[in-house]
DNA sequence: ATGGTAGTCTAACTA
């Protein structure tokens, strides 16, 4: 089982993307972020003439997000439970017997802003949740974009991005490994030590170009899944697309 | 990075 997650930042820019890469790769399951669509909007009709069928949730103009499966998604849920939140960033839902929670973590702008205390906050309730959703599914796989760069091979120049930089500060470090004390694993860093694979490169000053990129998307397996996960990656190709996402696809292969 | 580009929408925000 292929799943996958890419930040399309806007599905109605990126669908020939997105369509493009579902035909090549041809992944069991893949998330998005940044759809920037309402949900009357959503081109389900296109992607099931592709075989996938789509849950979803968005907003005009800002975040969004889906699941696209090859078979149909059960017990979807939307956001984060008790957790009030007018900004669409999250759907779970159990598809093949795996729970998939798609997460387009907040991006907090700057450390010390009301957006990064927003981050912080969100992350707290993102724990608390995920806490007990590993208890009712074991089989849990948790992806998206975390907007957290794990640690400084995750980086271009660790010097810039420090521990008060957004996307790698102390705090949102420590929240991002309480998660992964839930039991939760990065499938990349299970097949992959080096540093310098990127997910995401900035489209202000030549990012991509420069080589300049973090790994700030992620696909985290519970322990139940740990030993099922038999390959890793990151598919820097769709970055390399005429008119690209500044994010690219990260995928797992699960022997389930 | 008081910078830069992209998307939405056509001013100003979010990333």
């Amino acid at each position: 089982m292929k799943i996958a997650s890419w930040n399309v930042n806007s599905l109605n820019v990126r669908l020939p993307h997105v369509e493009e890469w579902l035909k090549s790769r041809q992944p069991d399951v893949v998330v998005l972020q940044e759809t920037k669509m309402e949900d009357h909007k959503f081109p389900d009709d296109a992607l099931a003439s592709l075989g996938y069928r789509s849950v979803f949730v968005g907003q005009k103009t800002y975040n969004g997000v889906a699941i696209l499966s090859k078979v149909s998604a059960k017990e979807e849920q939307i956001g984060i439970p008790g957790f009030d939140d007018e900004q669409k960033r999250v759907i779970a839902a159990t598809v093949n017997g795996i729970r998939i929670v798609n997460l387009y973590v907040v991006n907090g702008q700057d450390v010390g802003t009301d957006k990064y205390d927003y981050k912080l906050r969100w992350l707290d309730a993102v724990h608390g949740w995920l806490g007990e959703e590993i208890k009712k599914h074991p089989n849990l796989v948790v992806l998206g974009d975390f907007n957290i760069a794990p640690d400084e091979r995750d980086v271009y120049d660790p010097k810039v991005w420090n521990d008060n930089h957004i996307l790698t500060s102390a705090a949102e470090r420590t929240a991002y490994k309480r998660l992964l004390d839930l039991g939760l694993h990065d499938s990349f860093r299970l097949h992959n030590d080096e540093a310098g694979h990127y997910s995401w490169w900035d489209f202000r000053s030549g990012g991509f170009q420069r080589g300049n990129g973090l790994r700030i998307d992620l696909v985290l397996v519970s322990d139940a899944l740990k030993s099922k996960c038999s390959a890793a990656g990151i598919d820097r190709d769709p970055r390399t697309w005429e008119r690209p996402s500044d994010h690219t696809p990260v995928w797992v292969d699960l022997d389930v």
